[in-house]
Formats: structure tokens, sequence, C-alpha cells
DNA sequence: AGTCAAATTTGGAATCATTCCAGACGTTCA
DNA sequence: TGAACGTCTGGAATGATTCCAAATTTGACT
């Protein structure tokens, strides 16, 4: 295993500790999931996985963790109205996705250095409080423009 | 009325008008709805508001307006999976807000402005061909940070 | 005005992600 | 062993959105 992802998987571990929360099996092999897929799944994709290992694993096991997640600090909620929402535990600091209309599939962008700087200065211009951002460029990636062209010969 | 809103409006209806879309009584309020409010409304909110004149209005004309105006490039939807979507008949460009997570509210940010441009120079950086973005600024707002302080005294 | 076809609207059912909850289970510690 | 506590399950509840068939309205043409 990438010495990266298992970094990530023990920062998330320490954080969950740090916050009292124990780390039950189910929980463990959810944050595998999440430190290991780039494609930034969503909750049925993370119970599948999860449920590869512990077949009775509950859809609100997985909604539950998610919850533990976010009050830690350590996942990156993308919500969604139409579909179900995805998620990025790779990387939990705010950072803008390229998101294709067609196959809907996400990528990370690469980071602008001083993201709290920035959030901190918009907070002093604004008089808010700001915690996060999202930032998101939807379109067309690669792979399905190709599709259409090919489509229409 | 103000002249930007009523500007605003027959743009809107010149805009469905090119499409071939007629505009019908309950579409015209809807129009005026989006076009003099300036808080982001819900479905909910401009139901509300087309009903104060058309009492029998439903939900789903609304609903089918708001997919009218999206594909004439009229309307900016925010999504959110835990509570209804807001809509911004009032700038559709893509621009940046300021969202409330106590209250709710959202606000407009001022727009860079060569927006189009931005997103042209990312299409050609990334390969996508990027149609829209979206930047929101999530945290509290001066009103709810008053009174957060008022309640901890 | 009267008729017809097409577009619009209604109201209720269907869908689907998410949240909630009561009871079952597991783990720890005496 | 068993009491206390946190965790997990499965299913029901919720709520936004979509779907659809039937009713209504509109506009064009007599």
């Amino acid at each position: 295993m990438d010495s990266l992802v298992r970094a990530r998987i023990d920062e998330m571990r320490n954080a969950l500790l740090n916050q009292g929360i124990s780390i039950t099996r189910r929980r463990d092999k959810m944050l595998q999931a999440l430190a290991s897929n780039d494609r930034h799944p969503s909750v049925n994709e993370l119970h599948a996985e999860v449920r590869r290992w512990y077949p009775s694993t509950s859809l609100a096991t997985i909604y539950n963790t998610i919850e533990l997640l976010k009050d830690a600090d350590q996942i990156l909620e993308l919500e969604f109205s139409g579909s179900a929402n995805r998620y990025d535990g790779r990387r939990p600091q705010s950072h803008p996705h390229l998101i294709c209309l067609s196959c809907e599939s996400i990528e990370d962008m690469d980071v602008e250095s001083s993201n709290s700087d920035h959030l901190d200065r918009l907070s002093e211009d604004t008089g808010y409080r700001l915690v996060r951002q999202r930032t998101d460029y939807y379109g067309f990636c690669p792979d399905c423009q190709e599709q259409t062209a090919a489509a229409s010969d």
C-alpha cells in the first residue's frame, strides 16, 4: 500500500481518537476505502466496499461514520441535490474539483497554496466568519467529449 | 418597480421566447418573483409567491419553469443535499456567494469581471469543456455571530 | 362564437437520498 | 458472569424532486 495512503489513514485515525471516538473494524475499513479511492465515492460505493469485509454493515453506519469524519474535519462533502453526495477523504481541506456533467466523474484540481489565508482575508472583507469554501468547475471531461464526437460521425 | 428589475424580466422573457417558449401568466409571475428577490429563494418560496396571484398553481409548474429557465441559461441553481435548492434569477452567470451555515442566508458577492475568459483558460489547461463554475464561501454571517456572542454572555 | 389540436397545468403517486429510532449486539471492566 | 456503554442493524419516516395521466387553457382556424 502506498505510504501516502497509509499516512492519510493514520491522520484520520488520530483525528478520531483525539475526539474520543474509537476505531471499530467497520470504521477502519471505511477510512481505508476513503484514503485509497480518488474517485470521490458516494455513500453507496463506500457501503459496497466496507461490505466486502463486513457483509452485515448497514447504510446507517456509513452515514454515521461520515458524520464523525465531518465533525473532525477529516472529509470533504460535495453536495448534490439530484444525485448522491460525493466524498473526498484524501484532502479534507477545501480545494477545487472538475466535475463531468455527463459521466459524473470528479477530479481533484491542484490546490492553490494559501487557502486559509484566503478565507481569513475574505472574512475580514465581508464580516463573515468563513470556515470553508466550495469551488467546482462543471463541464465535459475529455473522454465524454470524444464519445460525443464519435457518436455524431 | 426598479428599472433594473424590469430589464432583467425582459431579458428572461426574451430568452424564453427565443426558444419558442410562451410566457404564460404563471411563468410571468415567476419571472417577476425571481427578478425582484435577491435572497436566493427556494422552490417553496417561489411557489408561495406565484400562488398569491394564481392560488391553484402547483409545485410541478414551479419545477417546470425552473427547468425551462435552466435550459435557457437564465437561472443559477445552488444545489444542497440536506435542504431545498436555492435559485438566483438575477445574475444567471456563475458568481460566488456567501452562505451562512446558521441562518441559511445567501448573499451575492461581486463578480470578478472576466468570468468566461477564466473558464476558457481553464478549459484549455484541463482538457475539459467547462460550462460553468460554482464558488461559494460558507461561514457565519455578522448577524448570527452577534447572536452567538450575546447568547454566551 | 365554435371547434380542434397542441401546450400547459394539476394533483397525486413514485423515487431516492438521507435521517431517525428502537432494539440487538459487542466490548470492557469489575 | 453481568452491568454499563458505545456501536450497529433494519426498517420506518422525512422531504425534495420527478413523473405521469387526466383536466384545463390557449391559439389558430373556421
